[in-house]
DNA sequence: ACCCGTCTTTGACTTTTGTCAAATTCATAC
DNA sequence: GTATGAATTTGACAAAAGTCAAAGACGGGT
């Protein structure tokens, strides 16, 4: 099979798109091609010109800013399954943040074009990206709501909680997606505060870390600590992370 | 004129209503109708049934929710002109948030189940709500890049700039638009936080404070101070609140 | 097995923000 | 004007997170 029906095949399993025709997705994925990427390879800059966006076939892709200063400051890390780069249909020229692979990548690139095209021609499709987009913009509340009043350990314990529910057996043993650092970035804290942060979550619910596996006492217990300071009620299920 | 007529007048102004026909927008105001708030009224809980989005008239709501232990967050606060609620197109049923008049309001409340049969059929329509959502996003990640990265005085700058960005004549005096405290609960702080940022800020970059209005100095020692921690280049234009 | 570089943890300390209580100021109704 | 209650400020202290430096652990390559 040739790699543009491959993607064909991908394109049509994915929820987004179901509205559209197979016409129009067999002529996407004949614009598309696959991009690989190293570890720590940077996929664009945020002044470069937005012709694409993407979707994540394997591996993990950062999405950042950085202040004046050169700061750097963690937007999202995006998983297998989800698109990025698709908000610049609107915001001529350029993408509003960088990306960079945390790890060897791999990504779809789709021309942008096409896709605000379909939006426009097709009205079930243009709904289906915009619940995408509200789904989206709901775990982006979510995570201003915890930055504002979670603690580091708290945040971590939700961030746990979120890959323990993804797992499909429900297991409880889970295992950090990429390294302790960029997690800590990705919930807004430095490493040392993450660091010692685990620790007391580790004391407050009884859990145990070993490396980047961690195993879960008590799914209530880490929820019980973790979601006493959040106003959306456990399991928050509809804002869980989707391949949109 | 009636006041069916009138809600037509301010519908057809919008600008995320400019591709839908009068036909619609008529009928539209036809099923719609003004909510008069007074101060502290509640217009909906976040476990209520949506079943209607709105429009500020006048005044302001804020959105807020709260946690299992009776803290609030806020979400946002409204100001004249934007719309809320219509996320709710998709989410069966329910509010994502509670909304409060904080001083006295008008609202215009419009039957969301028409947003969406218009977004279905109309795909420009539908194309430009996506642009009203991806607006928004845009500022619900600085704010959030925000929290992580600018301190309390910063925050406070940047939410100045703002405010005088927005004067027509690019005033050097402005008014708080709301209370203090509230204006701190926006900014993700307790009250007695933002007082003291205030000082600093006031000590740091020459503005003066009396009452709920405050002088600038110089717009650009203000935005070297604030925005020097920030990745979006001042004066960040596209992100500037829009009459969506 | 050993070396190297990176990730992670820990210690000591600073800065920032939150908390609680008590003043003060302010606006408004009487 | 005076009383009243809410908003705001201030003080004293506690808690949380950041910073900088150093030590440890870990993994990949040789």
């Amino acid at each position: 099979m040739s790699e543009i029906q491959r993607i064909g095949l991908i394109l049509k399993e994915k929820a987004v798109f179901k509205p559209c025709d197979t016409t129009y997705l067999d002529l996407l994925a004949q614009k598309s091609r696959l991009v690989n990427l190293s570890k720590g390879q940077v996929l664009f800059l945020s002044k470069d010109n937005a012709d694409y966006f993407y979707i994540v076939l394997k591996g993990w892709v950062k999405l950042y800013r950085e202040t004046l200063d050169g700061v750097q400051v963690v937007v999202d890390i995006m998983p297998v399954g989800h698109m990025f780069g698709e908000t610049s249909i609107f915001e001529e020229d350029v993408y509003p943040y960088s990306a960079e692979a945390v790890e060897p990548s791999t990504v779809i690139e789709l021309p942008i074009k096409m896709l605000k095209t379909e939006i426009e021609s097709n009205s079930k499709f243009a709904l289906s990206m915009m619940e995408a987009m509200v789904r989206y913009r709901k775990q982006q509340d979510q995570e201003l709501e915890h930055r504002t009043i979670q603690n580091a350990s708290q945040r971590i314990g939700c961030f746990l909680l979120r890959i323990a529910q993804q797992e499909k057996q429900g297991s409880l043993t889970v295992r950090l997606p990429y390294d302790k650092t960029l997690v800590a970035s990705k919930l807004g804290m430095q490493p040392e505060t993450f660091s010692r942060a685990l620790v007391k979550l580790k004391e407050a619910t009884g859990i145990e870390v070993k490396g980047n596996s961690v195993q879960i006492e008590s799914i209530d217990k880490l929820a019980g600590y973790s979601c006493e300071a959040c106003s959306w009620d456990f399991p928050c299920k509809d804002i869980q992370n989707k391949s949109c």
